[in-house]
DNA sequence: CCTAATTGAGACATTAGTGTCTCATTCTAG
DNA sequence: CTAGAATGAGACACTAATGTCTCAATTAGG
């Protein structure tokens, strides 16, 4: 998709653009790209010459975003463990890394990686929510759509918590999982 | 605020202005004056008559949100229901409004009166967890602020989970309380 | 240290949206 | 039916952002 480049972008500049959007659009997903070269320490021209158009440099953002969280994930979860481990492993992996997620609802993205990366995502929760149902951690009556939609707003509802300063991430990793299967009585 | 208006609004102009700006707004929370102007089969000049900048039209309608939430609420909730089923007729009242409030949650506003209107829901659910915990039906060591945000976002799942068609409203509705109550399990 | 290439700064054209204004048309209350 | 008022259509100036370009300054690699 990226036509060719006069210009090979040193890693240091890459790293800081990419490291000052995230930052940007999570805090305002219409930010404008001089906002951004700002953050960034750079050259609005800069941001244009690595990223031709702003929505280049939203999907090349969003693509990071999921890749880092399907290593979070992976480098947490281990396949011998019981289901319900697994999901606390997933929260404890992906409930820090909420403010550099959470843009990605909103600024949504036509991007074919992305939706891919975040279909990918949504199988390995799809498959979890199977085995949390053999287990019998989830009733075999509850959508598993649902049930994987409360797992995604857990870990925005977790880090928001932690933001507002009134849970510490441990707390907000067992809350969030004693949340879904047990519920709040 | 608003300035005296040479021209007085007809109410179903009005009418059509406010309900396509929540359409509209909701379907894209950076939608232009002209889209809602079309939408609303109106002139865009109309629009500016009555709403002098783009923030006022935002704002005004927050408010309207909030006020319709608000007295939703009230025609389904009375004071002497028990707090599980006075919780069940918020859902049920709630619910099917997802759609013309969830822009609310991303397109924020600094208007007081949108903010006092928020406080004022926040308030009210915060003393219905707090009669839910004396009831047993929530844990006490549960922080309110994490009960509220659950709610919060169970409306949305639910409303979204019927917009999707995987659920029916009464479905959506008993599901949202159950998951919140006693969890998936 | 020197060369080649990246970067920063700023000018520039373009586009899109906002908000104002005017005037002809349409609606409506009386 | 008619006079007064709201509306629609469009022109207008203004602003903000995007994307392109050039040239001088800085940086990094050999």
């Amino acid at each position: 998709m990226s036509a060719p480049r006069k210009h090979v972008i040193r890693p240091a500049t890459l790293e800081a653009i990419v490291e000052a959007a995230i930052r940007v659009l999570n805090a305002n997903a219409g930010a404008t790209m001089s906002e951004i070269a700002v953050q960034a320490g750079v050259g609005r021209a800069t941001l244009h010459r690595h990223f031709r158009t702003r929505d280049d440099l939203v999907n090349a953002i969003g693509i990071r975003c999921i890749e880092e969280m399907n290593a979070a994930v992976r480098a947490q979860a281990t396949a011998d463990q019981p289901a319900v481990d697994r999901l606390r492993s997933m929260f404890r992996a992906v409930i820090p890394l909420g403010d550099r997620y959470s843009f990605l609802g909103a600024d949504y993205t036509d991007d074919p990686k992305v939706h891919q990366g975040y279909g990918a995502q949504l199988h390995w929760a799809e498959t979890l929510v199977e085995e949390l149902k053999e287990q019998g951690d989830v009733a075999r009556d509850i959508p598993s759509r649902w049930v994987v939609a409360q797992i995604d707003q857990l870990v925005w509802s977790a880090w928001n918590a932690i933001a507002e300063g009134y849970l510490a991430a441990d707390e907000a990793t067992d809350l969030a999982v004693r949340t879904l299967i047990d519920g709040l009585r």
